[in-house]
DNA sequence: CCGTTAAGCTTACAACTGTTCGCTCATTCT
DNA sequence: AGAATGAGCGAACAGTTGTAAGCTTAACGG
């Protein structure tokens, strides 16, 4: 094996290793450097061959889960197309990802208010990415004003995020209530902003 | 002194470290119990004479913190009086109290989707006074049925509580922004929900 | 007034943490 | 073929953590 390609392969062994320490009892910042080594079958000091430090490996981790969620939405925009529900099977897609990789959503939700500066945007860029797509999708299809079309996307976005995370704690059976309260809930939003339109008075 | 008297000083003196100590780079989850008795004060064990762990001293910070949003309530219902603008008044005084006591909101922001489960629902407790009363205020001014009047209440929390998680990482100058764009939409919520009433088609 | 109570202290321990240093040894480069 | 590179290792260190055991001493109750 080439030593290139065996230096990636402990690579992911450690940023595999940390995924699946993540649980709802274990943040990030809770995990160690040693019991991550440990985990990944590693030495403790093999660890800084790969990283500075935890924080290096943390941004990593945040970039990977930042992939997996674009490439959620394009697999949402697939279904959109053989469905034509845009709102329902966007909400329906994201919580099939939030719990079927809910260490993964876990992480984005709790860095983002975390206690590193750099996770924090890290994690906003991410979820940046979802607003100005969706911001984009609403400026064609509807005949809203772009600053608006941005202020009604990050509101979506927001409600749909924290459907996320209450869908974390909900057992099972609750999460047709959840993607129903949260599609009506979005219907409101987009309903409001095309009747509502531009009066900005108190 | 009085000895009752000295045990709840002390045991406020720990509580009040432990407030101190939280900030934008710490969590509560990283203080430790050393570290706030030396703060407060005392030796390490001595804690034990107030706290069964940190976990219980958490408990009681989260409790805390749920006191001073309900008399931010309060103070917000007496501005609306004067003012009336219910939205702007509501939004302007919970950013007040973001920017005023951060370390406060911080504690629930975070522990919102924090490693305790404890704390998670002790949190979403407090929330839920917020989103009951005002349920029951758009009951009773709008003619929305019980349920959507909880599902627009619900959205509406969760969009100034977002707010307020992001007016923690902006400039001051920014917050008029931030206000702004969450009051308007709020009232695409609120005009929304009142002209789509009740048509759950998909 | 004297015995009881309990807040607070000091000392101590075992378990972990991140990180430095120097070594091995298989792969790579010349 | 021989030298250089660099991933991985073991041992060690200084620091911190939570917590147990036992003592002191001031306020309390009878």
């Amino acid at each position: 094996m080439s030593r290139a390609e065996q230096k990636e392969r402990t690579r992911r062994a450690i940023i595999n290793a940390a995924f699946s320490q993540l649980s709802a009892d274990k943040s990030f910042a809770s995990l160690s450097l040693r019991e991550v080594a440990r985990e990944a079958g590693i030495a403790p000091t093999s660890f800084y061959r790969h990283f500075a430090d935890m924080d290096e490996l943390g941004l990593t981790l945040v970039d990977e889960a930042g992939l997996m969620l674009r490439q959620l939405m394009r697999q949402a925009r697939q279904r959109i197309e053989k469905n034509g529900s845009v709102i329902r099977t966007s909400v329906e897609t994201f919580v099939e990802f939030v719990t079927g990789h809910s260490n993964v959503f876990r992480l984005l939700l709790r860095e983002r208010s975390g206690t590193s500066a750099a996770f924090r945007s890290a994690v906003a860029r991410e979820i940046q990415h979802f607003v100005a797509e969706l911001a984009e999708y609403l400026r064609k299809e509807t005949t809203c004003p772009d600053e608006l079309a941005r202020a009604q996307a990050e509101a979506m976005v927001t409600l749909v995020f924290h459907t996320g995370a209450d869908a974390l704690d909900a057992p099972a059976e609750q999460y047709s209530y959840l993607v129903s309260r949260t599609i009506t809930q979005l219907r409101w939003l987009s309903h409001g902003a095309a009747s509502y339109g531009r009066k900005p008075k108190d």
